[in-house]
RNA sequence: GCGGACGUGGUGGAACCGGUAGACACACAGGACUUAAAAUCCUGAGGCCGCAAGGCCGUGCGGGUUCGAGUCCCGCCGUCCGCACCA
């Protein structure tokens, strides 16, 4: 029979609108089955997908339709990250508006996803941006404030002093801003903020309980939360060199033990007492006005110097009166962790000594190694400028002598905590995070209005839950920067829910982190009346498998564990989902080649699709198509807009259908490691597709021969049996690890199994169907069209997506006889097939017989065998 | 600087608990079919020596543990990622 090429385009069309039609891929809750809740991250309606879309959804969808096979209750949603930056930038730049912008997004990226064929309940679909998700999200923030898990708090703004406005971190370049490159001050705003540090603990303690999480993102976590145990310790200042209202100075330390060795104090540039000694003294306030200007990039701070400046002020050593530290203001300390303050221990520290070496401050020696002579090394270290910051025993500490730190430690604290100042213990013990909390006020337009009215008389007041969502207006002008809600003509201005009295608007929107924090929670009920449904949550929470980018490490990742405890607090989710996400998979990105035009510098990028290459393999050239010059190929990286690596998967799916891209980010490269995007590669897949295509095309013209299982299989019909009962093993397994590039590798095996079976033999027509039906039940989550398209051709009247998966005869995972390698002193010499059965003295016995073990031992005692059953005899000889 | 991961043929990678290293794919070479090409099919291939049989070497480098190490331990080297003056 005449064989015709897989079409792929057609049949991909035809089967996606057969899967709609007949709802396959909508899901109910059905507590009756197990459940399976298949997430991957959801997109930022940019305008159009990129491979790192098809990569992480493949991934996804394959696990969801394997898990559907296997009869789970599968919960497989898609939704949109819609508020955000972008769409006010495109606004401001177009003339369209967000929403317009946002809306016409998401319907091109919702008709590309489609046409990937993923297995996803549409009915499902959420957009942050519609007014029917965010009024639940207002409903709970009301509820989070009135719990006090929300407060106010002044916290650091960039203000473009130009355009007048706030701008974004990512839109202050080099220290300026993005359109007016005005030098951007930094203004002190008041804004909403969670209190996520009070949950810092809790954090920390639940990542432990994350074992399906890589642990790359939980030491991620930990360091971000960055948990230490410390002393709070506060100095007297000696009141002839400092203003009467700073009567003292609270540090915070985790080496209370080297105290003795204190040679400074040094605080933050905002500090108050910095603050304060700056306004008598204009040099040490130009001072703090220029480490306030560097705090800007992380390159400056990378390259910056250690710079102090002397206050003139005197600190008195906490556990000896007559001695007198002198107070610096410097660029290095932070007035955001601990107190802002920090003593100098410049031996044990490499940053204080190199800051005392500049300012000719002592340097003493406190902790020191035991033994010599790496003691007297340590010291001559010290002595040129290298601190030493191991463990050891104390010196020159008075009363610490001779201790070990962690004892002197223990012996400072107590006598602090002993010792009063002012009728208050002069330290106490603290732990301390970096951990900061979560500023969540946007001052923007496209995001979720935080519902609340500021009165004259009444003060904050929440917007009644009968008058949410509060809706963001229509008529907002996008035509000069600045927050449009705020200039809008009408819309703030309010009558105070309470009193009545003219009020306005809180015209700050939320941060979008916090929409993200919670859509996979209103997925399990995304049409209910309020914002969660419990039996909902209940059965369908925790996430099974959560899948997206290690972008999302920190940030999104943690601001989700801590909104579900939030949302537990306000009862809008059981307590005991505090962790809602059980597993975490963090897939590596798509990359691709770069070209640019030769000897040009800058670069002149070019796309793949302006290359034309010359030669093949590792020889290839590439030339611009459209002038005929030779282009350079240059380094592989994540394809960027930037870098024009661009591949389209439009384009791909319209050359070779949506199953050659997903077989093509599945094979080869472990899912958490990058994958190199190639053309070859891609052209190898639609290989392998039309070949499945044409072995599945000849089994359906062999006939049935009844439906009873031959009694007798030739040899060959039984190894082939076995390739593909072992191959249905192996890949099922495979795909519960995610291990889906192995998989793949075990259906070419089958495939090249199946190709080269003869046709002819005992029970061998059975065979190649039986094994041509696993094939393509095995190919469905992979290549779901492609499956359909076979399934049917094989005479089936029903849809493989609705298929359960098969099952594999253990018997024939089993093999009679083995294969043992056979070595000599640790080398392979030579193979024993031999009946998988056979007792280790035979094994042994054998073993010993072999001509190439006798030449190999060469007449010399064999002093022991080692007989690993089924596996391997060693001859030590 | 701190933290983490990784290092296997020409390339991407496989190798479960320490048990025949290099599955599978890409690229390459040779052949078949064809007027020719495409498509398809077959064959080959870690390196060195050898006509071959076969031998030796081989998982970044150097040690160690073990009957046996890609896998475990110690020390280097390199690459990538994250955080970054955190007291």
């Amino acid at each position: 029979m005449a064989t015709e090429r897989y079409n792929a385009p057609a049949s991909e069309k035809h089967w996606q609108q057969v899967w709609d039609q007949r709802e396959v891929f909508k899901t109910r809750t059905d507590t009756s089955k197990p459940k399976c809740y298949v997430l991957e991250m959801f997109p930022y309606p940019s305008g159009r997908i990129h491979m790192g879309h098809v990569r992480n959804y493949t991934l996804g969808d394959v696990l969801a339709r394997y898990k559907r096979a296997k009869g789970f209750n599968v919960l497989h949603p898609m939704g949109w990250d819609a508020f955000g930056l972008a769409a006010e930038n495109a606004a401001l730049e177009r003339g369209i508006h967000p929403a317009t912008w946002t809306y016409d997004n998401i319907a091109s990226m919702k008709a590309q996803l489609k046409q990937m064929g993923l297995s996803i309940d549409w009915d499902r679909e959420i957009a942050t941006c519609h007014p029917s998700y965010y009024v639940h999200q207002q409903r709970m923030i009301l509820d989070m404030m009135a719990k006090g898990l929300i407060y106010r708090k002044s916290s650091k703004v960039n203000w473009d002093p130009v355009d007048h406005t706030v701008l974004a971190n990512e839109q202050v370049i080099d220290g300026k801003g993005w359109r007016s490159g005005a030098i951007v001050e930094q203004r002190e705003r008041l804004q909403w903020a969670f209190k996520i540090t009070d949950y810092a603990e809790d954090l920390l303690a639940g990542l432990r309980t994350l074992d399906k999480w890589p642990e790359k993102v939980r030491v991620m976590q930990e360091n971000w939360i960055g948990r230490s145990e410390g002393l709070l310790i506060r100095w007297k200042l000696d009141p002839e060199t400092s203003p009467a209202q700073h009567a003292e100075l609270e540090i915070f330390t985790t080496r209370p033990d080297t105290l003795f060795g204190a040679s400074f104090m040094a605080v933050a540039p905002d500090h108050p007492l910095a603050k304060s000694m700056a306004e008598k003294n204009p040099e040490l306030a130009t001072f703090c006005d220029e480490c306030r200007r560097m705090g800007t990039s992380a390159a400056d701070l990378e390259t910056a110097e250690k710079k102090g400046f002397d206050t003139g002020v005197r600190a008195i050593h906490p556990l000896d009166p007559t001695w007198k530290v002198p107070v610096f203001v410097a660029n290095f300390v932070l007035m955001e962790y601990g107190t802002g303050a920090i003593f100098g221990c410049p031996s044990g520290d490499q940053r204080d000594i190199q800051f005392a070496r500049k300012y000719n401050l002592p340097v003493i020696p406190v902790v020191v190694p035991v033994d010599e002579p790496a003691r007297a090394q340590a010291l001559n270290k010290i002595h040129e400028g290298i601190a030493f910051d191991g463990d050891g025993v104390m010196i020159n500490s008075h009363f610490l002598d001779g201790m070990t730190p962690k004892r002197a430690y223990a012996a400072v604290a107590a006598r602090l905590e002993e010792e009063k100042l002012s009728g208050a213990p002069v330290a106490a013990r603290k732990v301390n995070f970096k951990l900061r909390d979560w500023g969540i006020s946007r001052q923007r337009y496209w995001g979720c209005p935080i519902p609340v009215v500021h009165c004259g008389t009444c003060g904050i007041v929440p917007v009644p839950a009968s008058d949410l969502p509060v809706t963001l207006p229509e008529d907002a002008t996008f035509d000069v920067p600045g927050n449009p809600l705020d200039r809008h003509p009408t819309w703030k201005h309010v009558a105070c829910p309470t009193c009545r009295k003219p009020a306005v608007r809180e015209t700050d929107t939320m941060d979008t982190f916090v929409d993200s924090s919670w859509y996979f929670v209103r997925f399990t009920a995304p049409h209910a009346k309020t914002p969660t449904d419990a039996a909902a949550t209940n059965y369908w929470l925790p996430v099974d498998q959560y899948i997206g980018g290690i972008e999302h490490a920190i940030l999104h990742l943690l601001y989700s564990r801590y909104f579900a405890r939030a949302m537990g607090v306000t009862g809008h989710l059981q307590k005991s989902l505090a962790e809602p996400i059980e597993a975490l998979f963090t897939q590596g990105m798509v990359v691709h080649e770069t070209y640019r035009r030769a000897g040009i510098d800058p670069p002149q990028w070019l796309l793949p699709t302006e290359i034309h290459f010359e030669g093949e393999g590792d020889t290839h050239t590439a030339t611009e198509i459209a002038t005929g010059k030779p282009a350079t190929i240059g380094s592989i990286e994540k394809m960027s807009k930037s870098k024009k690596n661009l591949v389209d998967p439009d384009d791909i799916i319209a050359n070779y259908g949506a199953d050659c891209a997903r077989w093509f980010v599945l094979s080869d490269s472990p899912p958490e490691r990058d994958v190199i995007w190639t053309e070859d590669g891609v052209k190898g897949a639609n290989r392998f597709i039309q070949r499945v295509w044409r072995i599945v095309d000849d089994v359906a013209d062999i006939p049935i021969q009844g439906d009873e299982m031959p009694s007798i299989f030739s040899p060959d019909a039984l190894a082939l049996r076995k390739t593909a009962h072992k191959t249905l093993h192996g890949v099922s397994q495979n795909i519960e690890g995610l291990r889906f590039n192995v998989a793949v590798a075990g259906l070419y095996e089958l495939t090249n199994a199946l190709a080269a079976a003869s046709k002819s033999g005992d029970g061998m027509s059975f065979a190649v169907r039986e094994a041509t039906i696993i094939l393509v039940q095995l190919l469905a989550p992979m290549m779901p069209h492609l499956s359909e398209q076979c399934w049917e051709r094989l005479g089936n009247h029903t849809l493989i997506a609705d298929s359960p998966w098969p099952l594999a005869d253990v018997a024939l995972l089993i093999d009679d006889t083995i294969t043992i390698a056979v070595q000599v002193n640790g080398k392979r010499r030579a193979e024993l097939i031999v009946p998988r059965d056979l007792s280790q003295e035979d094994l042994q016995a054998r073993a010993l017989l072999l001509d190439t073990v006798v030449k190999a031992v060469d007449g010399k005692p064999v002093k022991k065998v080692i007989v690993v059953p089924q596996r391997i005899v060693n001859v030590v000889a």
